[in-house]
DNA sequence: AAGTTTTTCCAAAACGTTTACATTAAGAGT
DNA sequence: ACTCTTAATGTAAACGTTTTGGAAAAACTT
């Protein structure tokens, strides 16, 4: 049988709400009462339900985090992050996926809300989403959502990612660099694009994108892509892809091709997954800390939560190259 | 502000006992009467409070799902089937990474146990997990735990698997075969072992096995453990790994090493996690419906809480081959 | 028409906490 | 000796549900 305050007070010989005081360490409680009850309490192995304090007090220490897939090794390491943080500081995390579907991004925040989780944190599926809009409770968008200066964000500076990336290649001897893009609706897509657009015209050099419509980021998509520009015969030297797992799909297609990585065509992705220093993909990339992003917005959340303390509203970090063997030089 | 019964109770102009009632499809009330309150209900956007639910009923609906690593796509998809299948009836899940260690194991199981979860789903890091003795609520083990009667417990025909590989192997004319394992504390990895030596026996072929004593499986101790054995001139035809995390360590100690995938050594993992199809790997290896095995255990759990049903206890499924780029046939 | 059953609803208790308010006891100031 | 503080504890209400035990009203019996 579960143990409660009454149990302890009995043993204790107190009234109950001096125990409820004496546990949650109220000034007024005499030294050794407060002591005497906490032993109490520690050998009946007491623990405060819930359910009875969320029913009083407000908070339910729940956090929920919406991603849209998490079998997507961007979003898992993101999740670990947050997973971290949330337990270092008493949250339990609520794991809800999408599946890049916002209709259940929207069903899932109704849930979240009937659950009353204390915050919520979500890596959303598009940029204008607006569920901050319907809620009362702190939500901290990361890496996809709207970057009003009324709203929580954390995300990478992706403009800035694309620009390394092009450089890097236009460094190489690199002209004609096509961008492989995913879902139109998001921020990531749209801003990575720009870094690379801006950069080719820097250089006077011809833009050639192929952004696709899929909702999704996947290497299927970038594997079609990629595919569809080679039957057409425009090959380009080097090719930037929106992230590491379409660029998987985009390497597939041009070796399926017949062509050589990074001999005929270089590759460069974006979020260096796990997988991607792997031994017989080594990748470049632009990395992004994943895993402290997720913690990073969790603490916003959880300072949002106590109100102790008033945090940043847009947290943009700053990306890196990491440079492995998917691109080469060309020798003139 | 919150909507209660007793607003609605007071729009409807009846007790609040009539509106739970009503909501909650007791028979008696009246049609009519049941019908204006959820109307008035769904008109006043009512959503019932779950900490006042939780403390009267004894159920919260919420499920804790302990992993050792979710970043690994193992476990993710694992994840995905549990989200999925729980999502669908109604509950929600609590996401608890353990970082492959033991006692943050038990710490979750004592935190899921404050939050009141209504059962637990465990992917544990020891087969003599022993969390279903301190637990009044049901558990259900999935790939890791202990396997007596008395205990719900989904995962794959391991031994089976690793028969299969075997024999696979051995009928391209391999007879040098190694195994390279996982944590000694594992059925996962002793399972497989199992299977190895005896179709290794059946034979009458050499056992040449490296279990390490690390406990987690990596890419890292798959590397470390193959390359222990280049090293010491000890180079088997084909490697029998326990997973396919440390059939990727493996395939990188042999490149590295200088030897060549699968010409100068054959490569079998185990699991199939999405990486192993991509392009550049095509590992050979024992897939498991992971996503279906999360699903199924879920299916089981909720069984247990809604005491309908008698699951099964022990369900083993079975594996089956999936037949790539890393083993070939020695030609004598 | 009186009794019986059925339908439909209400009042109140219960769940386990937290907390505002009341009470007591003791010590301090006069 | 008396009020006045202050510290320590108790009492009871409150949180939003579900549920038990009736009760009033309606519908059947005979």
């Amino acid at each position: 049988m579960v143990v409660t305050l009454k149990d302890i007070a009995k043993a204790a010989g107190v009234s109950y709400a001096t125990v409820s005081r004496a546990l949650s360490n109220h000034p007024d409680v005499n030294y050794e009462t407060r002591e005497k009850i906490k032993r109490i309490a520690q050998e009946m192995n007491y623990i405060p339900d819930p359910s009875a304090r969320g029913l009083k007090g407000k908070n339910t220490n729940m956090i929920g985090l919406i991603v849209p897939d998490i079998s997507n090794p961007f979003f898992a390491e993101l999740a670990l992050g947050v997973e971290s943080f949330a337990n270092e500081n008493g949250y339990c995390i609520f794991l809800c996926n999408t599946n890049w579907d916002y209709e259940r991004e929207k069903t899932y925040i109704n849930i979240l809300n009937a659950k009353r989780v204390d915050g919520i944190i979500i890596s959303s599926v598009m940029e204008m989403a607006d569920h901050h809009r319907n809620l009362s409770i702190p939500i901290v968008y990361i890496t996809e959502g709207p970057k009003h200066d009324d709203i929580y964000y954390v995300g990478i500076d992706n403009k800035m990612g694309a620009i390394m990336s092009v450089e890097y290649l236009v460094k190489f001897g690199h002209t004609n660099i096509a961008y492989i893009g995913g879902s139109e609706k998001t921020s990531t897509n749209k801003e990575r694009f720009e870094g690379y657009k801006e950069t080719m015209q820097k250089h006077n050099l011809t833009v050639n994108a192929n952004i696709h419509t899929f909702n999704s980021f996947s290497q299927k998509s970038g594997y079609k892509a990629a595919m569809e520009m080679l039957i057409n015969k425009d090959i380009p030297t080097a090719i930037f892809a929106v992230n590491d797992i379409v660029a998987l799909g985009v390497i597939q297609a041009i070796e399926e091709f017949g062509l050589d990585v990074p001999k005929d065509v270089s590759v460069i992705g974006f979020d260096d997954i796990s997988f991607s220093s792997m031994h017989r993909i080594k990748l470049t990339t632009i990395r992004q800390p994943k895993f402290e992003m997720g913690r990073k917005c969790t603490e916003i959340l959880i300072k949002l939560l106590k109100k102790q303390d008033v945090p940043e509203k847009i947290n943009i970090l700053k990306p890196n190259l990491a440079i492995r063997n998917t691109c080469r030089a060309l020798k003139e």
